[in-house]
RNA sequence: GCCGUUGUAGCUCAGUGGUAGAGCACUUCCUUGGUAAGGAAGAGGUCGUGAGUUCAAUUCUCAUCAACGGCUCCA
C-alpha cells in the first residue's frame, strides 16, 4: 500500500500502482469524469500513470492551469493525427500549449494548407475525438527512438532526440499517431468536445530566421461547445476594443498609403489627447526637477558612430541622405542629441543630477511585417528624458523614475502590467551587447538592488536588455492579447564614456556620469493606442477630445445653446452644439456612440430657468442643474484628471 | 524581411468574364420633435496599382503596393 496526501492534508492509502484516475473514482464518478491530469509531488503526470510510491497528489481539471495546458497539448496531438491522415509524410517539430490554445509546427514537404483545409481538419479531429482514443505512454530507449525516426526519415524529431538522454525518452500514441513527447496527456481524446483551428502561419524552425520556415497551425479546444462559444464571443468583444478600429471611428488617427506605412497622421481629436498628455508630462517633469530641451530630427553619421547605435541598428534606421559630402540620418533615438547638450558646457558635481526631457520625434525603419496599428510604427514621439547622475545618486534617481511610472499608472488606472528586468545575454556580448562583461554584471546588480530595496515586484528576462545596459520594461497587453513594452527605464554605462561626458567631482577630478534613459509614457503612438483599448474609447473627461455636447431640443433653443456653449468655452471646456435638424433621441444616440462624456439637453424648461439637463455617457439622465454649478463641477474633475 | 490571407462608396459588407449594389454616414427638402435611430429625395466608386490572357477583365493569371494573422525583430 502507498500513502496519498491530498491538498487539504488528508492522507489515504491505495494499492501500489494505483493511478490518479483510480483515486478520483474512489472519491466520485463525477470527479473522475473531469480529471485531465494530476500533480504528483509537483510534477504533472498522466492521470492514468501508475503511482508506485507515497505521493502528494492534486487532481487537475479544466479549472487548473496545468489541467488546461495538458488538455491543449493533447489537442495538439489530436490535430497532428488529423493532419497526418490528410497529409501523409508530414514531419512534425513541436506542438506545445500556449496561453489560449495550442499550435503544432510541421514540415508539409512543399505542400500547402489552406483555410478550407482547416475546416476539414476540424471535422477530422472531431471524428477522431469521438473514438475516445487513449493516449498511451511508452518509455523507450534512445537507440530505439533514434532507429524509429531514422526509418521514418524525420530529421526534426532526430534533432530533438539529440538533446535528450537515455532513460528520459517517452513516446505517446493515440489512434494511428505516435509522437516523441515527454507528456503528460489527458486520458483519452473523448474529453475534447469543441474544436476551432484559428489560423495558419509560417514559423522559423527553432525561431531562427536563417532556418527553414515551417507551417504552424494554431487552434483552441474546449471540453464543451458552450465554452468555445464564450471564447469566440470574448474575442469578438476584444475586437471592438481594438485601437485600430476605435482610432478610426473616433477620428483619432489615420494612415495613408501615400504618406507611408507606419506613419500615423494625428487627426484633430488625437492631437487634443497628445496635447493633454504632454501637458501632464511637462507638469510632472517640472515638479521632478527635469529641464526641457528641443533637438532636431536629423544628425550626422558621426553622432551615431560615437553613440554606438549605428553598427547595432543601421538596418532599422532610415537610410541616410547625403548633403555637402556628409551623411545625415533621421534620428531613431534622442540620446545622442541630449548627450551633446550635456557636453556643451562644462559640468561639476553641483550640476548633477541633470535631467533633460524632450517629447522627441524619432524615426525607425521597422520591418514591414512588424508594423501594427499605433503600437508599432515608423515615426514615434517619445516621452524621453536622460538623467545624468553620479554613481551615488543612481539608486535614488532610478527609484524616482519608478515612482513616476506608478504615479502615471494611478492617473490612468493601469493595474495590469508586469515590470521586467531585462538583462543581457552573455553569449551575445559584442554581437547584440556592448562587450563589457563586468560592467554588465555590475549594473544589472545595481538595478536589481534598487528594485528589491524598494519592494517593487519584477521578473527577470535574459536577452532583452538594451545594447548599452540593462533596463526595466513595463509590459502591457493589447485588447487582442499582444504583449508590448509600454514604458522603459534603462541604465547606460556605455554612452557616457563614448561621448567623453564628464563632470568635475568633489576631488576636482573628471568623472563619467551614469545615464538613465527613461520613457514612462512610452511614445504617444503606443500610449494612445493602449489608452484607446484600455478605456474602450471612453476617455476620461480630461482626455476626451470633446468633453460636452449641447443638444438643443429644437432649433428654437439654438440661441440659448449658444450662450451655454460660450459659458463652457470661457471655462476652457471642449464643447460643441449638435445643430442638426434631428429629434433629441437621435442626437442622444449619436452622441452616446461617439463616446462624448457629457450631454447637455436644452429646451424650453432649461432656457426659462437658466439651467441644463445633464446626461452622462453610459449613465443616462442625471437631472437638471444650474449651468455654473455644472461647469464648476466638471472643471474640478478635469483639473484633477479623474479617471472615474 | 519570411509564411499565409485579404483589398469593391467615408464606414460595414453583398456581387458579377459583358465596365456595379445594400445599410449606415453625407447633401437637400418636409417635420420643430423632451432622453439611444421621424419621413422623402439626392449625391457619391475608372472595384488598391501595373501588366498579361480574352472580342470583352472589377471578376482569370502574374507582378507590385498596402492591410490583416503569425514568425523573426524592437535602441
Amino acid at each position: 500500500m502507498i500513502k496519498i496526501t491530498f491538498p487539504d492534508g488528508a492522507i489515504r492509502e491505495y494499492a501500489e500502482g494505483t493511478t490518479a484516475l483510480d483515486v478520483a473514482k474512489s472519491i466520485s464518478e463525477g470527479l473522475a469524469r473531469k480529471v485531465l491530469a494530476a500533480d504528483i509531488n509537483g510534477q504533472v503526470w498522466d492521470a492514468t500513470r501508475p503511482i508506485n510510491n507515497d505521493a502528494q497528489l492534486k487532481l487537475l481539471t479544466w479549472n487548473d492551469g496545468d489541467g488546461k495546458s495538458t488538455f491543449w497539448h493533447s489537442s495538439a496531438h489530436l490535430m497532428a493525427e488529423a493532419v497526418e491522415s490528410m497529409f501523409p509524410g508530414v514531419k512534425f517539430w513541436v506542438g506545445p500549449p500556449v496561453e489560449n490554445g495550442f499550435y503544432y509546427d510541421m514540415d508539409l514537404g512543399g505542400r500547402q494548407i489552406t483555410e478550407d483545409d482547416l475546416h476539414k481538419l476540424e471535422l477530422k479531429m472531431a471524428e477522431l475525438a469521438k473514438k475516445n482514443e487513449v493516449y498511451e505512454r511508452k518509455e523507450i530507449s534512445k537507440s530505439d527512438a533514434v532507429r524509429y525516426f531514422t526509418e521514418k526519415g524525420d530529421e526534426y524529431k532526430l534533432d530533438l532526440l539529440q538533446g535528450l538522454n537515455d532513460g528520459e525518452i517517452t513516446f505517446y500514441s493515440q489512434g494511428n499517431f505516435t509522437d516523441l513527447c515527454r507528456g503528460p496527456h489527458i486520458p483519452n481524446t473523448g474529453f475534447i468536445k469543441a474544436i476551432k483551428l484559428t489560423n495558419i502561419a509560417g514559423a522559423y524552425w527553432k525561431g531562427d530566421e536563417k532556418n527553414k520556415q515551417l507551417t504552424r497551425i494554431y487552434g483552441v479546444t474546449f471540453p464543451s461547445q458552450k465554452e468555445l462559444d464564450e471564447y469566440l464571443a470574448m474575442l469578438e468583444e476584444a475586437r471592438k476594443r481594438d485601437h485600430r478600429k476605435l482610432g478610426k471611428e473616433l477620428g483619432i488617427f489615420t494612415m495613408d498609403d501615400d504618406v507611408g506605412p507606419g506613419l500615423a497622421l494625428w487627426m484633430p481629436n488625437g492631437t487634443i489627447i497628445i496635447e493633454e498628455l504632454e501637458r501632464l508630462a511637462k507638469e510632472t517633469e517640472q515638479a521632478a526637477g527635469y529641464k526641457r530641451v528641443v533637438t532636431p530630427h536629423i544628425g550626422k553619421e558621426i553622432l551615431y558612430i560615437t553613440s554606438g547605435h549605428l553598427p547595432f541598428y543601421q538596418d532599422s534606421m532610415y537610410p541616410p541622405m547625403e548633403l555637402e559630402g556628409q551623411k545625415y540620418y533621421l534620428k531613431a533615438m534622442n540620446c545622442p542629441h541630449h548627450h551633446k547638450i550635456f557636453a556643451a558646457q562644462p559640468k561639476s558635481y553641483k550640476d548633477m543630477p541633470l535631467r533633460l526631457a524632450e517629447y522627441g520625434t524619432c524615426y525607425r525603419y521597422e520591418q514591414s511585417g512588424e508594423l501594427f496599428g499605433l503600437m508599432r510604427v515608423r515615426c514615434l514621439h517619445m516621452n524621453d528624458a536622460h538623467i545624468y547622475c553620479t554613481k551615488e545618486q543612481f539608486a535614488a534617481e532610478f527609484k524616482a523614475v519608478n515612482d513616476m511610472y506608478l504615479k502615471y499608472f494611478k492617473i490612468f488606472g493601469i493595474d495590469k502590467y508586469i515590470m521586467r528586468l531585462s538583462l543581457h545575454d552573455p553569449e551575445k556580448l559584442g554581437l547584440k551587447y556592448i562587450n563589457e562583461p563586468e560592467l554588465w554584471i555590475e549594473t544589472e546588480n545595481l538595478v536589481r538592488q534598487v528594485m528589491i530595496e524598494n519592494k517593487i515586484p519584477f521578473v527577470e528576462v535574459k536577452g532583452e536588455g538594451a545594447f548599452y545596459g540593462p533596463k526595466i520594461d513595463v509590459q502591457i497587453w493589447s485588447a487582442i492579447g499582444r504583449e508590448f513594452t509600454l514604458a522603459t527605464n534603462q541604465v547606460d554605462f556605455a554612452q557616457g564614456r563614448r561621448f567623453k561626458l564628464e563632470f568635475t567631482n568633489k576631488d576636482n577630478h573628471p568623472e563619467t556620469p551614469l545615464i538613465i534613459h527613461r520613457a514612462p509614457l512610452g511614445t504617444h503612438e503606443r500610449f494612445i493606442g493602449f489608452l484607446l483599448e484600455h478605456y474602450a474609447g471612453k476617455f476620461p473627461l480630461w482626455l476626451s477630445p470633446l468633453q460636452v455636447k449641447i443638444l438643443p431640443i429644437s432649433d428654437k433653443f439654438m440661441d440659448y445653446a449658444q450662450t451655454v456653449l460660450q459659458s463652457l468655452k470661457n471655462a476652457d471646456i471642449r464643447a460643441e452644439i449638435d445643430d442638426r435638424n434631428e429629434k433629441i433621441g437621435k442626437k442622444i444616440r449619436d452622441t452616446e456612440l461617439a463616446k462624448v462624456p457629457f450631454m447637455l439637453v436644452v429646451g424650453e424648461k432649461e432656457m426659462n430657468e437658466n439651467k441644463v439637463a445633464i446626461r452622462k455617457q453610459g449613465k443616462g439622465d442625471l437631472g437638471t442643474k444650474d449651468i455654473n454649478e455644472f461647469i464648476a463641477e466638471i472643471v474640478k474633475e478635469i483639473k484633477d484628471r479623474k479617471s472615474e
